[in-house]
RNA sequence: GCCCAAGUGGCGGAAUGGUAGACGCAGGGGAUUCAAAAUCCCCCGACUUAACGGUCGUGCCGGUUCGAGUCCGGCCUUGGGUACCA
């Protein structure tokens, strides 16, 4: 008997693979195809067990649909732009480039022996001057069709560095390098248009039915579609009316004060001859740039001393307050504030000592808000206080409607529909990007690029010297050479665009640059038309909204320039978000109580306890996200060295379900291992047997077909946990079968081409020990036979008053009536009934019995 | 702060509103072996019972239902996102 040696195994494998040109997509009119796509990793350099679990959903997907006739198409290339990049040459010197694609030649030949299915010819990284001065033709289009524009937007800027800051970058209020106190500054920035397409993104979620409503409803509250009252506010100064945007009109005779934002050009104006003023706005200029930094920040506020007039009493005047909380990115950048039913404002009126009146109760209570805001769902019913509109009891939407429609009548107000969404800000002020393709001339202005002066590439050491990182800053802005050029328009000196591109831009269409990788246009007609769309999208659920709401704009915004289809403008037909691998932690409390991390293989586990070499106990903390600093990494190549991929791969699909976390074990990546060792144990037992038919082999070709029948149903519906657990089932069953040889060999070549889109390896090796034409990859995927599938008779359990207290099997299509005879006859519901009439028995056929006494 | 999820034995988890704990790990017992490894078989939520069985049990509190892990309302905890991490 022959063991199980994966490394062999494996080899042997890829390279027949290989040599077939297995998984080269071409296009071929012939057959249905498919287009899986797993999100393309960022090239750290280390491959991480969530890679490999990722890359192997996409895998078994793939390797289903070969087998179900389709002509798939399985890419994968490296986002390959970015900090970190940057960071590493700040770090320890050398080139971001350098740096970059030495970790795209570690992590392919950490991929490769994963055996994934894998066009590995269509690869590209996004740096790729060949991908990148594609995107600057690409930015050319967007902007000829006015998609792009500029603005001026606010920044991270360390005072110390004098450089942007990513948010990351900033800890704490303070830059991560300098420490100093970031504050926030304007720029001239570039910007896409992805508001103009708000509704339409919002409209079309709808339709992705394949998505996982999560997603879409977190992308629904992203774009945030909210329909509200604008109106002025006339000063008492005379001066122009101050115009505020309110979602919640109705609640406008409770209006306290009036707010407006840091960056209100109000508050700008007054800055220039008030110093107390100037002092509170650079006070609110030390909150970072992050909504999240903004929101809980605590609340400041300024009292202009301006005054306006309520719009329905001319003699109520209400104060100015500029309010560290507004932000200038939504509505008109001023409100009124409803203290009494608003918590952020009831906070802040407290603070200030401002006024708080309810302008509704609820029914049954009319006490007056104190420190609790009241604030109903808008569809409960609520009294209102003497409403101007006329309104007694009425749901919060019907006043806010009655609201818009009163001002609109009176002449005030105007209702009107704004979005969250803001436009897509994409400069950045870094190297390594995609260079945007613009030139600044002092006669023509700013100046698109021409075509065939593309690509526009990132300079590189031409005297080893021009590429610095050691001193904080852009390097293309300080560049001796790089940003001189002729002006496109009239031909004068002229320079360069230095900032680059959001690397957001990048991942927004490689899916559609892998329909055509390398030609010298960002897509080919024929070739996105056959392959667009990606019929299956996998990827974490952190990209829920940016990435996916960006790469949704960004293929309408392809598709208007000519470069996609009308039917790619939603460009993921089914998405799917998978978990993440953790393991736990170990750690012992150091001499300053703080945790020392200690590796996986330093701690011997013992009854669930974990145990030092000194017999030290070590604290565990479960589930952790794998993270290097708490020394919880498992290497994957570690894994497959040890055990082989397939093992690897068993095991990250066997023990959760594929949107949940994963927890890598040490045990069950063993138990992995032997469950394979065994499968193949079995495979070669039943290759050396010879024996006739036997009476048992009806009954395993049953369980076969209900394998099929399941494992293909877990396949279909993501559940590879639940398939495997079948897998499993049906290995028990074989292992212990009485069947004869040629049943068992049927088994077992099913069983192998059922796992092989998860175990690729082992199965072609079984396939080929027990005969299979072939190579399993090509293997049409095995159908259930319905005629193997029918049972003869169901067990259903008998609960009385919900209880279970019995069962009883019957034959499968029995009527209700004879159930019901047979269920009051049943011993354990006369012991209970006592000669009682039932009060009600529901009987659900196939299922259960219910009696009621 | 706001938006979105998740929470079930010692552990990972299973369960179209219908027998809670499939399958796997860990643990316990046994077979095989000179012994061990490997392998095979059995047990395995808590409490209670000699046993049959009974009671409780899916983060917490309440509700709908003949019946709730699943549906509804309100919390708690953890995770993801929060527009310059990717």
């Amino acid at each position: 008997m022959s063991r199980y040696t994966a490394a062999e195994i494996e080899a042997k494998w890829q390279e027949a693979w290989s040599k077939n040109e297995t998984f080269k997509a071409v296009r071929d009119e012939s057959k249905p195809k498919y287009y899986v796509l797993e999100m393309f990793p960022y090239p750290s350099g280390k491959l991480h067990m969530g890679h490999v679990r990722n890359y192997t959903m996409g895998d078994v997907i793939a390797r289903y649909k070969i087998a179900t006739g389709h002509n798939v198409l399985h890419p994968m290339g490296f986002d390959a732009f970015g900090m970190p990049a940057e960071n590493a040459a700040m770090a320890s010197g050398g080139h971001p480039k350098d740096w970059t694609y030495a970790n795209i030649d570690t992590m392919v030949d950490q991929m490769k022996p994963l055996g994934l299915s894998l066009d590995w010819s269509r690869m590209f990284a996004t740096c790729d001057t060949e991908y990148y001065g594609q995107q600057q033709a690409l930015f050319l289009d967007f902007l000829n069709e006015g998609l792009v524009y500029r603005k001026n937007a606010v920044v991270n800027w360390d005072p110390v560095d004098m450089t942007v800051l990513a948010n990351e970058q900033v800890e704490g209020g303070r830059g991560w390098r300098s420490g100093a106190l970031v504050e926030r500054r304007e720029l001239t920035q570039w910007f896409f248009k992805i508001s103009d397409h708000s509704d339409e993104l919002l409209q079309a979620l709808d339709a992705l039915d394949n998505w996982p409503a999560k997603v879409r409803l977190m992308q629904e509250n992203w774009i945030g579609k909210s329909r509200g009252l604008e109106f002025g506010f006339e000063r008492v100064d005379g001066a122009d009316p101050i115009t505020v945007y309110t979602t919640r009109p109705d609640t406008l005779m409770g209006a306290s004060f009036v707010g407006i934002s840091p960056d209100h050009p109000i508050s700008k104006e007054m800055e220039a001859d008030n110093p107390e003023l100037a002092a509170f706005l650079a006070e609110c200029r030390k909150v970072g740039t992050t909504e999240e930094a903004i929101e809980t920040a605590p609340k400041l506020g300024y009292d202009t001393g301006i005054r306006v007039k309520h719009p329905l009493n001319p003699d109520w005047e209400l104060p100015v307050w500029i309010a560290n909380f507004i932000l200038m990115d939504y509505g008109t950048g001023a409100i009124f504030a409803c203290p009494a039913h608003d918590q952020r404002d009831l906070d802040f009126c407290r603070k200030y000592d401002l006024p708080v009146t309810n302008t509704f109760f609820m029914l049954d209570d009319d006490t007056p808000v104190a420190n609790e805001a009241l604030v109903p769902t808008k569809s409960e019913r609520v009294r209102w206080v003497d409403h101007f509109a006329g309104l007694d009891v009425a749901t919060g939407e019907e006043a806010i409607n009655a609201t818009v429609d009163f001002a609109e009548k009176a002449g005030w107000g105007t209702g009107v529909t704004k979005f969250r969404l803001r436009d897509w800000g994409l400069s950045r002020q870094r190297y390594w990007g995609c260079p945007i393709p613009v030139v600044h001339c002092d006669t023509c202005g700013v100046v698109p690029e021409k075509k065939e002066n593309l690509p526009i590439e990132l300079p590189y050491d031409e005297d080893g010297k021009a590429i610095d990182f050691s001193v904080p800053g852009n390097p293309l802005d300080r560049h001796p050479t790089w940003r001189d050029c002729a002006c496109p328009s009239c031909g004068a000196a002229a320079k360069r665009e230095t900032d680059t591109m959001d690397t957001f831009v990048d991942s927004s269409w490689y899916f559609a640059r892998f329909t055509a990788p390398r030609a010298d246009t960002p897509t080919v007609a024929e070739d996105a038309a056959y392959w667009m769309n990606v019929d299956q999208y996998i990827g974490g659920i952190e990209h829920a909204i940016l990435h996916l709401l960006y790469s949704r704009f960004f293929a309408r915004a392809m598709h208007i320039c000519g470069h996609l289809p009308e039917s790619a403008k939603e460009p993921f037909d089914a998405l799917f978000t998978q978990g993440m691998v953790t393991h736990a932690i170990y750690q012992t409390p150091n001499a300053n109580g703080r945790p020392t991390y200690h590796y996986p293989e330093d701690v011997e586990l013992r009854d669930g306890k974990g145990f030092l070499a000194d017999g030290t106990e070590v604290e565990i903390i479960p589930s952790a996200k794998m993270s290097k600093s708490k020394n919880n990494v498992v290497d994957p190549v570690s894994i497959i060295d040890g055990f082989g991929a397939d093992t690897a791969r068993w095991f990250v699909l066997s023990d959760s379900p594929p949107e949940r976390d994963v927890e890598w074990t040490a045990s069950g990546a063993e138990a992995a291992f032997k469950h394979l060792s065994r499968v193949y144990r079995i495979a070669t037992d039943v290759a050396g047997s010879d024996t006739g038919a036997q009476a048992a082999d009806e009954e395993l070709l049953r369980e076969m077909h209900k394998a099929i029948r399941d494992v293909t149903m877990g396949v279909e519906s993501f559940g590879f946990n639940a398939s495997i657990a079948k897998l499993y089932g049906f290995t028990n069953t074989l292992a212990k079968s009485k069947a004869g040889s040629d049943a068992k060999r049927q088994a077992a070549r099913t069983l192998a081409q059922l796992m092989s889109p998860m175990t690729p390896h082992l199965s072609e090796e079984i396939w080929q020990l027990l005969g299979g034409e072939g190579l399993v990859v090509n293997a049409p995927w095995p159908v259930a036979d319905e005629a193997m599938l029918v049972e003869a008779s169901v067990t259903m359990p008998i609960q009385i008053n919900g209880k279970r207290r019995g069962e009883i099997t019957v034959p499968k299509d029995m009527p209700k009536e004879e159930v019901e005879k047979l269920v009051l006859a049943h011993e354990a519901v006369t012991s209970r009934l006592e000669g009682a009439q039932p009060k009600k028995l529901i009987v659900v056929p196939g299922r259960i019995v219910n009696v009621v006494v």
